[in-house]
RNA sequence: GUGGGUGUAGCUCAGUUGGUUAGAGCGCCAGAUUGUGGCUCUGGAGGCCGUGGGUUCGAAUCUCAUCAUCCACCCCA
């Protein structure tokens, strides 16, 4: 029957089929963080327009054209479109960087972009990210980054490569865009239309221009690590020396720039060959002004966000096998009102124990209820009837070898039983 | 926002140059078994052929629009 109310564009309904596979992932993801110290905070879906247009800046693509916002009264609202100025907000807001730093949080939520859907792009993301607070030491990036690979080779993904790069600080960035502006202004006779508007708006964007001849020019542009100054050299290098420490493979890619505002020294991307053109699993980097821009104490930070939905597609792609949790440990079936009542009462008991136990509420017959049991891939069976109500005792089959055995047809008889099994 | 592909049963898909009552497999329900699943066999339910216009004696089929979906650009996770 066809259904007027559809689901939105972009968005996806999670089944109970597949809900386990989701359920291990996040499980994954914040045990790989506790190992790290990183604490779980959970922050609204909802904020005011200007955290966003603050934190994760206004020329940014995702806060000029990417943003579910609209009014509630005077209030500016906004659907949270990336993790992590909600995050430094939380921080702040409930004083959490008096505490000892580094200050290590992670969180496990949806975020939502109006982008055109594709492979591996939705409107509605559910995002694994960490946020550490007070480090500027590459043993930081260091640490985050491998935290990432962590997760990544627990989940089967160990495949996947982590590109590096740094684009600098406020002290070297000027610098290095003039040299980059300048490059590209004697060769703007060739760039594509939208490179040409990049030039003057942001001129960093150009290095990873999809078209061919853009990307040529690319090469042979200036460097942001040929620009960098004695700090962030240094603390690039030191990330390298660290890296190769906690025995991390990475290519240092010049081509990685990422499209929020906030960043500065290292970012990195891990990327999958294995899912279509959103190939990027995890990104982040470093972010050292972002927090005082906020309205906080100077303090360095950086962080990463892991799109759960695409590493759910690279495990599938790798044939990864999750976990399937039990189903069903009895069916209890009958036949008869007063039988399926004993029934009822039986499966209620059991389930206080903590057993996953179904019984019939459709009247159907036996055999439809065997078959149903079968179904559902039920651990054990049996049937009440009027037999096993005069005799009190109850026939329970394993449904893998197809053996019965004689219980007492009794609450505390079966859950011992179980118990045992 | 821009391009291209695809819309037929719950799912995966057939459907001839336009021609009567639109099919298959899987799944679901029932029966063959009067009280026991898996295998087999038989039967059944389930379709506004995405939606709206147009061409035609006649449209799932041709055409236009629209919506949805997929892939790609862009951007990002």
């Amino acid at each position: 029957m066809p259904l007027k109310t559809k689901r939105i564009r972009g968005t996806r309904d999670i089944t109970p089929a597949e809900i386990h596979k989701w359920r291990y992932v996040e499980r994954a993801a914040l045990e790989t963080a506790g190992c790290y110290g990183f604490g779980e905070v959970r922050t609204p879906i909802i904020e005011k327009t200007e955290l966003f247009i603050k934190g994760t800046g206004e020329s940014t693509d995702i806060v000029t054209k990417e943003m579910y916002s609209f009014k509630m009264g005077r209030e500016d609202i906004s659907l949270r479109p990336e993790g992590t100025p909600n995050a430094v907000r939380a921080a702040l807001e409930n004083g959490l960087l008096g505490d000892a730093l580094p200050l290590k949080l992670c969180y496990i939520q949806p975020n939502f972009r109006h982008e055109n859907p594709q492979a591996g792009r939705y409107r509605q993301h559910t995002q694994f990210g960490v946020e550490c607070f007070g480090a500027a030491s590459p043993s930081a990036d260091a640490e985050v980054i491998r935290l990432a690979r962590d997760l990544l080779e627990r989940l089967g993904i160990g495949d996947v490569t982590l590109h590096i790069n740094s684009i600098g600080c406020p002290q070297c960035r000027p610098g290095y865009n003039a040299a980059l502006t300048e490059y590209y202004e004697t060769r703007s006779d060739k760039l594509c239309d939208i490179c040409r508007e990049r030039l003057v708006r942001n001129p960093l964007r150009l290095l990873d221009c999809k078209n061919d001849t853009c990307k040529a020019i690319a090469q042979n542009a200036p460097k942001t690590i040929e620009k960098l100054c004695g700090d962030c050299s240094g603390h690039f290098d030191g990330l390298k020396k660290r890296l190769d420490a906690v025995g991390i493979n990475y290519i240092t890619d010049p081509l990685i720039v990422r499209g929020l505002d906030y960043y500065t020294k290292t970012v990195f991307e891990f990327i999958s060959d294995k899912i279509g053109s959103q190939a990027t699993v995890c990104g982040g980097g470093r972010y050292d002004v972002l927090i005082e821009q906020m309205g906080g104490p100077p303090t360095p930070g950086l962080g990463f966000g892991m799109g759960l939905d695409r590493i759910l597609m690279v495990m599938e792609e790798n044939g990864a096998d999750f976990p399937v949790p039990r189903t069903c440990d009895i069916y209890i079936g009958s036949m008869g009102e007063d039988e399926g009542i004993k029934a009822l009462a039986l499966s209620c008991h059991l389930r206080r124990e903590g057993f996953i136990a179904h019984c019939d509420t459709m009247g159907r017959s036996v055999k439809a209820q065997m078959k149903y049991a079968n179904k559902i891939g039920a651990r054990f069976s049996c049937i009440i009837g009027s037999n096993e109500l005069e005799t009190g005792k109850l026939s329970v089959k394993d449904m893998q070898t197809g053996e019965a055995q004689a219980v007492p047809l009794d609450e505390k008889a079966l859950a011992g039983f179980l118990y045992g099994k």
